[in-house]
RNA sequence: GUGGCUGUAGCUCAGUUGGUUAGAGUGUCAGAUUGUGGAUCUGAAUGUCGCGGGUUCAAAUCCCGUCAGCCACCCCA
């Protein structure tokens, strides 16, 4: 019987794993130059945290989650997201005993059942960030620089950073502007798309990034009314703080009033960055504030801000702009040996030379000379090191340049400081 | 969940109006006089032609179903 992968799923091959090592470690060493420690959760979770947090009428809640029964009948959830999941933990280890803002990043894949396409996977990963702990939004500008910079050391070019604010809970912020809204949108409801008109009443801020001809256009009417120009006035002062520090960052974004996200949990600020490059699914990283989830979620009211990148997303962009990730797995040297008593030599050596940090490969089995040069070249080995009878004899080994072909003696014993040096 | 396109060796593909033992390139393995790679040459292995059914004397080729991939919608990383 042969086995396939389950639909929405891949193999990282070698090759590809090498470029995936590349990007998270550098997204750990951007992640912990700006104070975030890596946290490690649960890939699977109960039901209940994601469908309080993400929200009830949510896509990935209604249809995009792997749900299913353990054997003692408990609902359980392969995790489509990592906050909801990270707020649990901080709020179950009392991490807010730790100073403030508490920094926490992770690395790790997420499940959603959709419908597998170019860059979306049923099984993805996401590299995210979250700050527990203060509401100040040079906080929130700290964030989305730490994801310009992962982006900037990436080397990538050409991305667009969207930023918006949604506001927040209270009666004179959000609510007031959905409500406004509504009104606004009841009175031209014949122009709007079928699924608008159902999200109308269900989610009526999702219209806005709706791309039907029809409904944009009825964007662009004027009095259409603005989220910016009904937020509360210290949310909007909060926001016109994030560009403050954000101009000091010297980052480079631009405010679209009609960003919105498919997470309830948002409040105040959110952003986006995309690759336009990339086809529909051209959202590479997302976040934004929650300061209402670690209180829904059952802890003390904590203020939150994060994102998260999609590493396939990413490594995808990265290709479509050119960029070549590091990608070299090829060893420091092969051992080529001739004989059994070479073998037996070179089986000690390889393990003295990898102790000391020297990537050391080897036939483990007797072939030929020429096989075993065929193979250093094609694992593109940087030099081979060449025992047999004759070298055994008088203790040295052939070590051969594998691209100048230049070959010199050395003294078995002086092997792994010779190429220590290196 | 909806729609469109696609499905032949590990990979990229060819396969004529349905007709006998399904091909190429590349890769893999082995060899080209006995201890030296990247060039060239020789040889070898590998296909339930995605899967299941149907039409036919005959199907990789036509029809239906199914699965998977790609693309778009929906949504998002």
């Amino acid at each position: 019987m042969k086995y396939n992968l389950v639909r929405g799923t891949k193999d990282v091959l070698p090759g590809e794993s090498v470029k995936w090592q590349y990007l998270t470690r550098k997204a750990s060493a951007v992640y912990s130059a700006f104070g975030y420690s890596e946290i490690k959760t649960p890939v699977f979770e109960v039901t209940e945290l994601f469908t309080r947090g993400i929200g009830e009428t949510s896509d990935i809640v209604t249809k995009e989650m792997y749900t299913f029964p353990d054997k003692k009948g408990r609902s359980i959830t392969l995790r489509p997201e990592g906050t909801a999941g990270t707020v649990r933990a901080y709020i179950e280890n009392n991490l807010n005993a730790l100073p403030a803002p508490v920094k926490l990043f992770y690395i790790g894949p997420m499940f959603r059942y959709e419908r597998p396409q170019a860059g979306r996977y049923r099984e993805h990963w996401q590299m995210g960030v979250e700050a527990f702990g203060s509401d100040s939004p040079a906080l929130d500008a700290e964030v989305i620089s730490t994801a310009l910079t992962l982006l900037k050391e990436l080397g990538a070019t050409g991305l667009k950073t969207n930023l918006n604010s949604i506001g927040c809970m209270s009666p004179d912020c959000r609510p007031r502007y959905i409500a406004a809204l509504k009104d606004f949108l009841k009175s031209r409801s014949e122009k709007l798309c079928d699924t608008c008109k159902v999200r109308l009443e269900k989610n009526p801020l999702r219209i806005l990034d709706c791309k039907v001809e029809s409904c944009k256009s009825v964007f662009s009417e004027p009095g259409i009314p603005k989220i910016l120009d009904h937020i509360c006035p210290s949310c909007a002062a909060h926001f016109e703080k994030v560009i403050d520090y954000l101009k000091l960052a010297k980052a480079d974004y631009s405010v679209n009033d009609k960003l919105v996200r498919g997470f309830d949990y948002y409040t105040k600020t959110v952003f986006e960055i995309t690759c336009d490059k990339l086809g529909a699914q051209n959202g590479v990283l997302g976040g934004g504030r929650y300061n209402g989830l670690v209180e829904e979620l059952g802890g003390q009211p904590t203020p939150a801000v994060g994102f998260s990148v999609g590493v396939e997303r990413l490594l995808l962009a990265l290709e479509t702009m050119g960029i070549k990730l590091p990608a070299d797995d090829s060893p420091d040297i092969y051992l080529v040996t001739l004989g059994e008593a070479a073998l037996e030599k070179a089986f000690v050596l390889a393990g003295e030379l990898r102790s000391a940090g020297i990537k050391t490969v080897m036939a483990c089995e007797d072939k030929s000379m020429k096989t075993q040069m065929r193979l250093a070249d094609a694992l593109k080995a940087k030099t081979a090191v060449i025992i047999g009878d004759n070298e055994l004899k008088d203790g040295v080994a052939v070590v051969k340049d594998m691209a100048t072909g230049n070959q010199q003696k050395v003294a078995l014993n002086e092997l792994k400081r010779h190429f220590s040096k290196t």
